[in-house]
DNA sequence: CGTATAAATGACTCAATAGTCATTTACTTC
DNA sequence: GAAGTAAATGACTATTGAGTCATTTATACG
C-alpha cells in the first residue's frame, strides 16, 4: 500500500524496446555465447522483463539472427561514412579502409561480431553462411580490388591478391577478437592506432633490410 | 537370449579411455562449444556410456580443463620437434617456425584449441588465463626473440617487435580460426602451404613496388 | 475524467541434460 | 574354474532455463 507512488512501475516504449533488446542481446551474446546466454539476464540488461523480449522477438534463436542482421547492416553503415575515391594512390586507399576499419568497428560494439559468428558458426551454419555471403565476399571484393588497382599502377608488387587480402586484414581482425578474450589480462589495453601504423610498416615495406642501406654501412 | 555371443559386450580399456574420451571431448567442444556440447554425445563419439565418462573426470568443467591443458601440452611437444637452430639466419628461423606451426599444428585437431579458448575466455577466465600465461606468452617470447635477434644483426629493418609478433603470426592463426568456422562455405579449402608462402613473401619484401626496379623501367 | 487497448509483467509449464547410483559384467589371479 | 574386483552401464533424480499465458497497468483519446 505505498501512499504515493512517485514513477510509474514500467513505461510503454514499443518503438525504443527491439534496438535495446539488440545491443543487450549482442552484448551478452559475445561475451557468453549463444548456448549461455540466458534471455532473462539480456532482459534484465535491457531494463525489461523476460516476457517482454517475447512480444518482440519470436524465440531465442530469432533473437540471435536478429543480433547478426542488424549488426552487419551497422557495421557497412559505418565504414560507408568513409567514402571511397578512386583518384589517390592505392596506398592511401588501402590506409584508408584499414584505418575506417579501426575507427569505426574495432573501436566499437560491432567489434563482437566477427568472434561470436566465428564462435557460433558450426551450431547456426545459415547464420555463419549469410555473414561469409554478405560480409566476407564484400571485404574480399574491396581489398583485392585495391591490391589489383595498385599492381596494376606499378605501385604494388604483382602478389597473389587471393592470398593477400587475408593478409592484410588479418592482423586488425585478429586484434578485435583478441580484445574481446584476453585484454583483461595483458598489462595495457592494445594500442589500435600504433598497431595499424606498425602493420601498414610492415605491409608497405616488408621485414627486410633494404639493401642499399646495408651496402652504405 | 542370445545362443552364442560371439563379442563381450564391452571391453575393459582403463588406460586408453582417458585419451580416447579427450579426443572426442575436444572435437565436439570445438564444434558447439562448451555449453552446447553434451557430455551423452562426446560418450557416444568415444564408445562408452556417458556414466564411464564421469569414472575419469569429476564433471564437465573438469574435462574442459583437461581438455585445454593436454591439448596445449601436446602443441608445445609437436612444435618442440622443430629443433631451433641458433646458426642459421634470422629469416631462416622465423620460416622454420610459421612453417611448423602450419605442419604440427594447423593441419591437426590441434588446431582447435584457440577457436576453443577465444570463445570461451569469458566464460571461463581462469582457463584463459591459464592459455595466455603459458601458449601466448611464451609464442611472444620466441618471436620477438627471433625479430630481435634479426633486428640486432642488421637482417631486419627496426620495427617494433612488441606489434611485428602479432602480425607475424595473426594470418596462421586467422586461417586456422577460419577453418573451424567457414570452410564449409568456400568454393576451395585454403592452402596453407602458398598461404604461408605469400605470407613471408609480403612479410620479408613487403607490397610496395623497390624503388630501384621502378626507377630502372 | 473515463474507457479502450497496447505494453508489460509474474508466475507458471515443460523439456533437456548434468550428475548419481545400484547393478551387471569383463577380466585377473590363485 | 571359482572368486574377487575394477570397469562399465542403464535407469534414475534434480536443476535449469526456454517459452506461455492470464492478469495488470500505462497511456492515448474521446
Amino acid at each position: 500500500m505505498p501512499v504515493s507512488q512517485a514513477q510509474p512501475r514500467w513505461q510503454r516504449r514499443a518503438d525504443a524496446r527491439p534496438q535495446e533488446l539488440l545491443d543487450a542481446a549482442l552484448a551478452e551474446f559475445v561475451e557468453r555465447g549463444y548456448a549461455a546466454t540466458r534471455l532473462e539476464e539480456v532482459a534484465r540488461r535491457a531494463g525489461v522483463a523476460k516476457a517482454t523480449l517475447y512480444l518482440y522477438y519470436e524465440n531465442k534463436l530469432e533473437l540471435f539472427k536478429a543480433v547478426v542482421r542488424h549488426s552487419l547492416v551497422a557495421a557497412f553503415d559505418e565504414l560507408a561514412k568513409e567514402q571511397r575515391d578512386a583518384a589517390t594512390s592505392a596506398r592511401a586507399q588501402l590506409t584508408k579502409l584499414l584505418a575506417a576499419f579501426v575507427h569505426r568497428v574495432a573501436e566499437s560494439p560491432l567489434s563482437g561480431l566477427p568472434k561470436l559468428v566465428i564462435a557460433e558458426a558450426s551450431n547456426f551454419p545459415d547464420v555463419a553462411r549469410f555473414y561469409h555471403d554478405e560480409m566476407i565476399r564484400r571485404g574480399r571484393e574491396v581489398f583485392t580490388g585495391v591490391l589489383e588497382r595498385g599492381i596494376a599502377s606499378g605501385e604494388f608488387r604483382a602478389v597473389d591478391v587471393d592470398h593477400a587480402w587475408r593478409i592484410v586484414i588479418a592482423p586488425l581482425l585478429l586484434s578485435i577478437i583478441w580484445k574481446h578474450s584476453f585484454a583483461a589480462f595483458e598489462a595495457a589495453p592494445l594500442d589500435f592506432e600504433r598497431h595499424l601504423d606498425a602493420h601498414l610498416d610492415l605491409l608497405f615495406n616488408g621485414l627486410a633490410t633494404d639493401r642499399r642501406k646495408r651496402i652504405r654501412r
